[in-house]
DNA sequence: ATTAGTCAATGAACCGGTTCCAAATTATCT
DNA sequence: AGATAATTTGGAACCGGTTCATTGACTAAT
């Protein structure tokens, strides 16, 4: 924590005795410099130490080189990786990163999008917690920035990067109807948003598909957290006509589904089956392992990125694009077995 | 993405009739505006849409309001809890924050602290490498804005958060050896930074003081990776006089040593005792539930933060701090036992 | 030799706030 | 009422870069 006051521009031009315009030049680069002023710039500015400030080199020129993530709750996993393959690839473009959890609370996603404009952020990369609703998208549409929509597909006039969580949540439930089950639980998040709705979609397209009625108690939404996932999870399994199999559609919500089945006295795979919609170390390596739905997060964050980075560089008006990432089962050994009279192998 | 150009704060002034200094008297709650004059001024904020610059609000008195965090690899869940419980407390406080991963690397954590600088961040939460290398410490010593270090303790003159690993180590560490266990193989990170070389310190100190004779080769340090996790647990399970148990030290590393050991054919807990050093969705969901050392990572972002935000406001020169959490072993069922004669139970 | 054209360098103006001194206004005290 | 003190207000200067019209030097063409 040292407290010299920092050495100017200006500085820098008297040292080397050329004008303050040559020093700027110098510093970006411009080609019209002679070797020899170059030269001495350079070592005026090695010997007085000298260290561009940003936050002054970015009030004349619009440019701030700052891009904001603004997503639900980044200690999630999955999200964790988005944000981190985002973030590499905005550093290697010279971007720094803004990060701020919004905890799905549209208060706060308004907020934050006006904490950004304020500090002349370049672009933003976002979850929205409801996709229908008119102040946010009045929000987006107002923004004097590109915005990049991560997981969400309504807002058809902005760019997005999504899985296909519909195909997605086809391949669980027809893997689980091939089975022999006919009583899917579905643990779900919030249905105001693109990836919990769809994958409802999905669910009710391929129980229709195969014939089979949906039953509707057996689809729990809102489950955005483990407590909650915990609580649902025991309410389906205690009631009677339980579910013979479950489909934890909400990412991340694994752990405390599995905790419900535990206190329950059964067993994944055995007493119950069970696919997860995203993968994870814990459904990787439990025992049994379980199936579980995947997809490239890295290659979600870094595609945002570069669409974020792109729409920054040339700032014509163009359509909107929106990227689809393949949803992939993986089958491992826990989505068990029923036959006609319901009962598990 | 809507183009108008925005009001400044002499358009406010002029519509509402007053001088600029009366209107940033007005943003900044000076007491000495009338109440008229402040209600013109309002009512033409209100008009004019405006909106202030915080890059040139910034420009004048040095206060960005941003703080900045650096971490190995923020993807990695541990990681994450800080950074989220760290980032809920810079935002409550009025700061944002700037995220960067350093992949661990000496040179991306000097250009970060660069880049900070030259972004006149306020304060900056990081981890480092190396704790001994000189031109970290002279980068962090000569660093314009306060720092917190997260989870390294040599730099004395910095302000720390950490958890006691070295009491950690200890726990589980003696429990294994009260459970008979006499060869424990040890996956730990680099011993160059605080977390694993106190880790080690602890299993040495341990081992001593039940007079038991440490074997270099069961400890596999340098592990930062599930791929290198895999390889030395495979190492060391392949190797005759194998280790009857592991403590697999390094944070988020138990993924990759579970799987070597699926792949030797073993199940943990019967054929070899584990302990993890960081406690997870996995490690408390997996079968056997595995015994794991544990902290809580929300009040460690929150003190790093907490601590950042008392030096950045009262910037008088004080002697460093250091907050050192308790850690806690919670005992699950998959440490084993071993008798005199090697043979697991 | 003169003119046109090219390339470097200069430094004032600018970006949009904050700060602060001096001036104007209002309140308080004899 | 007059003097003095306290409070508001005005606006120039400032923060540290970038931009750009202008000048100066040098080269190529007529």
């Amino acid at each position: 924590m040292a407290v010299i006051k920092k050495a100017t521009i200006r500085d820098v031009a008297a040292k080397a005795g050329v004008a303050l315009g040559t020093v700027s030049r110098v510093l970006n680069d411009h080609p019209s410099v002679t070797p020899q002023a170059r030269r001495a710039v350079r070592e005026a500015i090695e010997a007085l130490g000298y260290e561009r400030d940003a936050v002054a080199g970015s009030l004349r020129n619009a440019r701030t080189r700052m891009v904001a993530c603004a997503i639900r709750d980044f200690d999630i996993p999955a999200f964790a990786s988005y944000v981190k393959a985002a973030e590499a690839v905005f550093r290697e473009a010279g971007y720094t990163l803004l990060l701020a959890s919004t905890s799905n609370e549209k208060d706060v996603e308004l907020s934050l999008l006006r904490s950004f404009a304020q500090r002349r952020v370049e672009g933003v990369m976002m979850t929205m917690s409801d996709e229908a609703d008119v102040e946010l998208a009045q929000g987006i549409a107002s923004a004097s920035m590109p915005i990049v929509l991560i997981d969400r597909e309504m807002m058809t006039n902005v760019d997005r990067v999504m899985a296909d969580h519909e195909d997605g949540a086809d391949q669980a439930t027809s893997h689980l109807l091939a089975l022999g089950h006919r009583r899917i639980g579905m643990i779900v998040g919030d249905p105001a948003a693109y990836p919990s709705r769809s994958r409802i979609a999905g669910y009710r397209r391929t129980h229709d598909r195969h014939g089979v009625q949906v039953e509707e108690r057996l689809i729990r939404n809102h489950v955005l957290s483990n407590e909650v996932a915990f609580r649902e999870t025991t309410t389906l399994l205690s009631g009677d006509n339980r579910p013979t199999a479950l489909f934890v559609a909400a990412v991340d919500m694994l752990p405390g589904t599995l905790r419900a089945i535990r206190a329950a006295q059964m067993v994944p795979g055995r007493d119950i089956g069970i696919v997860a919609g995203s993968d994870s170390d814990l459904a990787e390596l439990g025992s049994p392992p379980i199936s579980a739905l995947s997809w490239d997060r890295g290659e979600m964050g870094r595609h945002a990125a570069e669409m974020l980075i792109e729409r920054i560089r040339d700032k014509k008006p163009r359509p909107a694009r929106c990227v689809r990432l393949p949803v992939a089962l993986i089958v491992r050994d826990s989505a068990g077995r029923s036959n006609a009279d319901q009962a598990l192998k």
